[in-house]
RNA sequence: GCCGAAGUGGUGGAAUUGGUAGACACGCUACCUUGAGGGGGUAGUGAGCAUAGCUCGUGGAGGUUCGAAUCCUCUCUUCGGCACCA
């Protein structure tokens, strides 16, 4: 039996094929200006140690897409490398003592093993850890770029400060208000910290969003939310007894008249005045300023407010408008103050509702009586506005604005909720911000990269760099300074690294002209998480690097997909649910190529996953019999090549499902990113080669048929379960490269059906079906249709109305 | 709370532009094969019923249409993001 002969081996077969590719430099590449590039991107991993399936999944994904574009015959960059700094790596140093950059060296060793198992086609040569110097080395530089032309600046931001271990928190480290370590209530503490502008990019990201044709709608939408556009108007309202008047800024300018209080965050600095005069002020706010809340938590909190004491006249009106101090006021978005038209916003109907503050109606509801229970937020004609009555929301806006510029109280203004982003970490394991200071000024540092120590003592769990003598104290220009001990966020490692792999050797350049070839990225692929964030930070540093003339263009990205989630019985694996698998048990039991297909096969691609044992079974299963069809068919001799013309029904049948579905597929792949829909219609072409075309005494055409479909399948498959695909086709073809054979040409004659069913309905509901030439006209369709007895069943007794036909598919009699 | 998604047989999913719901798999059932198995093969498999067929059926409730998984309105559930996890 041929498979006792040739049991299929996972093991042999993938190591012969990765040792192939690894002796012959396959996916080494260099730039070629004679081919058409294609730069394929997988988000790179953080190196936690071991890869987990959702790594496998998006990486499997990425590299049937280079894979089948390097077999459209262009020059497929597919690098990877590592995004190594990060907060992990402290938490593994002081739990088990030991150093950051040993332990992530070590996980990243650990894991390109396993990505290197899984047959990925990565050019390894350009791989690059972001805590190597030469990497850190360059985005020092360009933040100091940044800091020269203004791009850059030091303002105070609020931190978690945990008093305890006496330092800084990340939102993830902070439980219930509570430090994860020390358990201390965590307070809020403000800090001097970098920010880059952009903000000043705000328009210019949004404006491009429209123009990013190959991403997802539904990332764009986000990052549109994001950034927030709103337009609106600032109004001003002079205060009583205070000098300085209270800013508010309103997309609703047509509800001015409707206001009944102002309110305004704890931190602005009328909140901060009456403080110092009235206890109950303080200790509300102190309260507000405990703990530095997510947004999400900020916006879950009841309600609450204190009252100033103090009022704001009505711009328009004259009349007094109480200022309250409000937990639900964001103090970093306009100017931390609001004017509060409980009528026409829900929140501010929240409000008014609990402290009894008077709801005045201006625009017209659905109904004459106020609503009691909630606010009527749409736009409508205005009443109870004096002038301004029977006026809509454009006309309202016109004459309002008119009206506020000549009184000096209020202009039309655009805000946007997108803040500039705060880039300053209080941690070790990161790029260390390139500044120093005499203690008077703050400048850049000279000497670059402004390395970080590899060899630290942590004490407790704050950065060890702050008691660091020989880091902190340093001379530049004869003048004895200190070091910047904040590092950089992460994400700014992650904002430029696809450019530097373009680069990756560059000594002299952050990036060298051998970008201009290489970018934008053509299809980038990662996890939906990173909607927000970090495309955001990336395409706003790829403008940055743009405006000092290191690249072309405006996006790093023309291709987006972002696959969903791995999932085990519903839910996300994670090592606390216990409900995690292995990719590397997966891998030594089934082989990669199996656990590749099963993860392609599984989902399309930007679905969730779920994970399941039998469904790995089941890709394991069909490779087996891919083997065996392929060994038997060599077994039986590969027919000469030779015409593939024949009058036989079921040679040409065959020769039609291979050609449609090498249609089909590579329409999946190019187009759809539809793999587990190719891999289906590959498995139905495998289902349909007759059994008789697979004997010793069928003839030259058949087996020349089964020859087409198999060197099809071989090829279809192959970016997918590359080993199996490359192994077998050695078999046919010895040491050719199955990627470089190209796709098959696909012939349009065999794609065409002389006969067509078509389903006949009456009243929407299928009653029978007919087979007709493919060329029949409509009206005999027609004809046909109304003769067939089972319609005729359900139209005798009734008069037939209507007969829609859609051609080539269906035909409706309405009755 | 705000922003963005998803919901189809026992399970994963398919239906690409509003046109035959359930492709392809998993599982299950029966039979054949094997000393054995996470082997191989053949057939069946949405539910119900008065079973040549009919009725119901894509989270739920309405609507548009000759025709809706697909479009619209409302609603429920689950998931992603919310700026110091990456």
């Amino acid at each position: 039996m041929p498979e006792e002969d040739f049991p299929y081996e996972p093991g042999n077969i993938e190591k012969e094929v990765q040792n192939y590719w690894s002796e012959n430099e396959t996916f080494s590449v260099t730039e070629d200006p004679n081919k058409e590039k294609y730069f394929c991107l997988s988000m790179f991993p953080y190196p936690s140690g071991s890869i987990h399936m959702g790594h496998v999944r998006n990486y499997s994904i990425g590299d049937a897409i280079s894979r089948f574009q390097r077999m459209l015959g262009k020059n497929v960059l597919q690098p990877m490398g590592w995004d190594a700094f990060g907060l992990p790596a402290e938490n593994a140093a002081i739990n088990n003592k030991v150093q950051p950059s040993s332990w992530t060296l070590e996980n990243i060793e650990s894991m390109k093993t396993q990505l290197t198992q899984l047959g990925f086609a990565y050019d390894w040569k350009r791989e690059f850890a972001t805590s190597e110097e030469d990497y850190y080395k360059w985005e020092q530089w360009f933040f100091l770029q940044m800091l020269e032309k203004g791009m850059a600046y030091q303002e105070e931001a609020e931190v978690n400060w945990d008093p305890v271990d006496q330092t800084v928190l990340a939102n993830e480290q902070v439980i219930d208000g509570k430090g994860w370590r020390s358990g201390a209530e965590v307070e809020k503490k403000r800090l001097k910290q970098w920010f880059l502008k952009i903000t000043d990019y705000a328009e210019e990201l949004l404006a491009g969003t429209e123009l990013l044709t190959g991403w997802p709608e539904q990332v764009k939408t986000q990052q549109k939310n994001w950034i927030g556009k709103s337009e609106g108007m600032n109004f001003t309202f002079e205060v009583n007894n205070y000098e300085n008047s209270i800013n508010v800024f309103t997309t609703r300018p047509d509800t001015i008249m409707g206001v009944s209080f102002i309110a305004i965050s704890a931190s602005h600095f009328l909140s901060k005045a009456r403080s110092k005069e009235d206890d109950l002020i303080r200790q509300f706010i102190e309260e507000q300023n405990k703990v530095k809340q997510s947004e999400a938590d900020f916006a879950k909190q009841e309600k609450e407010g204190i009252y100033t004491g103090i009022d704001a006249v009505h711009p328009f009106t004259g009349k007094k408008i109480p200022i309250w101090i409000g937990n639900f006021v964001l103090s970093d978005y306009g100017s931390g103050a609001l004017m509060g038209v409980p009528a026409h916003d829900q929140r501010d109907f929240e409000f008014a509702t609990k402290y009894e503050l008077p709801i005045l109606q201006v625009i017209e509801g659905p109904g004459e009586t106020e609503s009691t229970s909630e606010a009527f937020i749409e736009k409508n004609k205005l009443i109870n506005s004096g002038e301004f009555d029977g006026l809509n929301f454009e006309e309202a806006f016109k004459a309002i604005e008119i009206k506020a510029k000549k009184l000096k109280c209020g202009k039309k203004e655009t805000n946007f909720r997108l803040r500039d982003w705060g880039v300053s970490r209080q941690r070790y394991w990161g790029a260390p911000i390139p500044v120093l200071s005499d203690g008077i000024n703050t400048f850049g540092a000279k000497d670059l990269p402004v390395k970080l120590p590899t060899t630290v003592a942590f004490q407790g769990v704050s950065s060890p760099l702050k008691d660091m003598d020989e880091f902190l104290n340093v001379e530049q220009d004869g003048k004895k300074v200190k070091r910047e001990t904040d590092t950089f966020d992460t994400f700014f490692e992650s904002s430029w690294y696809y450019a530097r792999f373009a680069s990756f050797d560059s000594k002299d350049s952050m990036i060298d002209d051998r970008a201009k070839y290489w970018l934008p990225v053509d299809q980038y692929v990662g996890g939906i998480e990173h909607a927000v964030l970090h495309l955001l930070y990336s395409r706003f540093f790829y403008r940055c690097m743009r405006d000092l003339g290191l690249i072309e263009g405006d996006e790093p990205f023309k291709n987006l997909l972002c696959q969903g989630m791995v999932l085990k019985d519903g839910t996300k694996m994670s090592k606390s649910k216990g409900n995690t698998v292995d990719p590397q048990g997966l891998i030594e039991k089934y082989g990669a190529d199996t656990v590749r297909l099963f993860v392609m096969f599984a989902a399309p691609p930007e679905q969730s996953l779920e994970w399941s044992d039998q469904g790995v079974q089941g890709a394991n299963r069909f490779i087996n019999r891919i083997w065996r069809l392929v060994n038997k068919h060599i077994d039986l001799g590969i027919p000469e090549s030779g015409s593939l013309q024949s009058s036989e029904e079921a040679i040409n049948k065959l020769r039609s499902k291979t050609h449609k579905t090498l249609a089909k597929v590579k329409d999946d792949y190019l187009r759809r990113h539809s793999f587990n829909t190719a891999i289906a219609a590959i498995m139905e072409l495998s289902n349909e080669i007759p059994k008789e075309f697979l004997e010793e005494n069928s003839n030259k055409e058949c087996r020349r048929a089964v020859n087409e479909a198999i060197e099809a399948i071989l090829i279809m498959l192959s970016p997918i379960t590359p080993h199996l695909s490359q192994f077998l086709w050695w078999k046919i073809y010895p040491s050719e490269l199955i990627l470089d054979v190209g796709w098959p040409e696909i012939e349009e004659d065999l794609l065409e059906d002389s006969k067509l069913t078509i389903a006949i309905q009456v009243n929407g509901k299928l009653r029978s079906q007919i087979e007709v030439a493919s060329d029949t006209p409509e009206e005999e369709i027609k004809s046909l249709s109304l003769a067939d007895e089972k319609i005729a069943i359900h139209t005798e007794t009734k008069k037939v109305r209507k007969v829609i036909y859609v051609p080539g598919k269906i035909i409706n009699i309405v009755v």
